[in-house]
DNA sequence: TGTACATCAGTGAACGCGCGTTCACTGATGTAC
DNA sequence: TGTACATCAGTGAACGCGCGTTCACTGATGTAC
């Protein structure tokens, strides 16, 4: 290579990025949480990623496209958030409902993301974004409800049960964060708690999964 | 009165409205149904009420007020929404499935209203706005749990039946949009039936209301 | 290995736009006498 | 009942702003010969 392997402007930042597409999408998450979803503007996004406005528009199609990337990269977290929170549970009853608090502990944790992955599935054609993919944290709760002793023949109850599931998730994700529930959360003796007794009040699991397996 | 009753511009428009500030949450509403929530800006709201951009400014703050006005006025609305439904049920059962239904149908009926009322709740400190007023939704709630047989002095468990009955309306609201679950609505006879079967699913009836009264 | 050149991934200035809000104003109302 | 005047509820022009997007450009890369 005749040329310097990095060259560099003044502010020692490679002329080329490198991976500018990634770098943006980050950039958009940090964004979201830290000012709020109205800061989300494409400038501001090629800004906190130190590039100038017009930049983004070699990796991405328009601001729409952007948005749901980050969205994107958002179910993808989930998704392995999820998982994780599955295989550390001992019976599919525990299962489904570990799936249930990752996902509310997830949404709670990145509220305006999670808004964003929200509206962007309501605007696209297909659902909780992903459906499709095996990891995908539908087919995960799909996966848990089989296990846990749902008949997979009969797929109107089985896809009735999980969009229930999800369902709940999302109620009880989008209203855990309001302030009045602070104190009562105290009481409980934090949020986690919380989002359990809620969660089990909405007892699909008890409905669905047949605790005749290894269930206390 | 030595002046004219109501003296008019060539419009037939009077200079003085009479109600403008009733007008504008009505425009807003209006706009926000048709167009968007990304089109409810206060000059938007302004130009459907047929007045100049200024005009608001008599009647409310800044464009926070005006759009608190509009979630207000929402939250009204699916208070009465609520009253009639329960009205109707013959059984305290049958009373929290129909508060269910109605408040699930109001938000698909004005989804962009609902997403307003939840984000201005969602903002300010207090829940379900109007949790206080005798007539809101929330106090609906949890009076239909209580009529239904739960302990009134066990104030914890009642408030958390009373959320979870939220959290799942909510959630069942904002869920069944969902383009993809069109054909399933289509084989279960509609979308009513669908949300039935789902708010079924999430059980909280079955585990809160004793059916010990006149249910079948 | 060295050079020419097509391609890729940035820059920065510019565009037009709609927004929220302010301002000095004016027309309409209603009350005191 | 009639008049003077304070107050109320509009107007319309103007402000500064940040936005999404386009454009001609240039620096860096990598490949063909």
């Amino acid at each position: 290579m005749a040329h310097a392997e990095f060259t560099t402007a003044q502010d020692g930042r490679p002329y080329h990025h490198g991976d500018l597409s990634r770098a943006l999408v980050l950039a958009g998450r940090r964004i979201l949480e830290k000012e709020g979803p109205n800061a989300l503007s494409l400038r501001a996004v090629a800004r906190e990623a130190g590039v100038s406005p017009a930049a983004p528009y070699h990796h991405f199609k328009d601001k729409c496209d952007l948005m749901a990337a980050v969205a994107s990269e958002g179910w993808h977290e989930l998704g392995e958030a999820i998982i994780l929170a599955r295989a550390g549970a001992k019976t599919p009853r525990e299962g489904l409902s570990e799936i249930g608090v990752a996902y509310v502990v997830f949404a709670r944790k990145n509220p305006n993301l999670y808004r964003l992955m929200y509206d962007t599935a309501c605007d696209s054609e297909d659902m909780p974004t992903h459906a499709k993919d095996e990891a995908s944290g539908w087919s995960q709760v799909r996966d848990a409800l089989v296990t846990g002793g749902m008949d997979p023949e009969d797929e109107l109850e089985l896809k009735l049960a999980t969009i229930a599931s999800w369902c709940a998730a999302h109620g009880v994700a989008e209203m855990v964060g309001f302030k009045e529930f602070e104190s009562l959360k105290k009481e409980m003796g934090g949020e986690e708690a919380f989002i359990r007794a809620i969660l089990d009040h909405l007892g699909i699991y008890a409905q669905n999964v047949r605790p005749h397996r290894a269930d206390a």
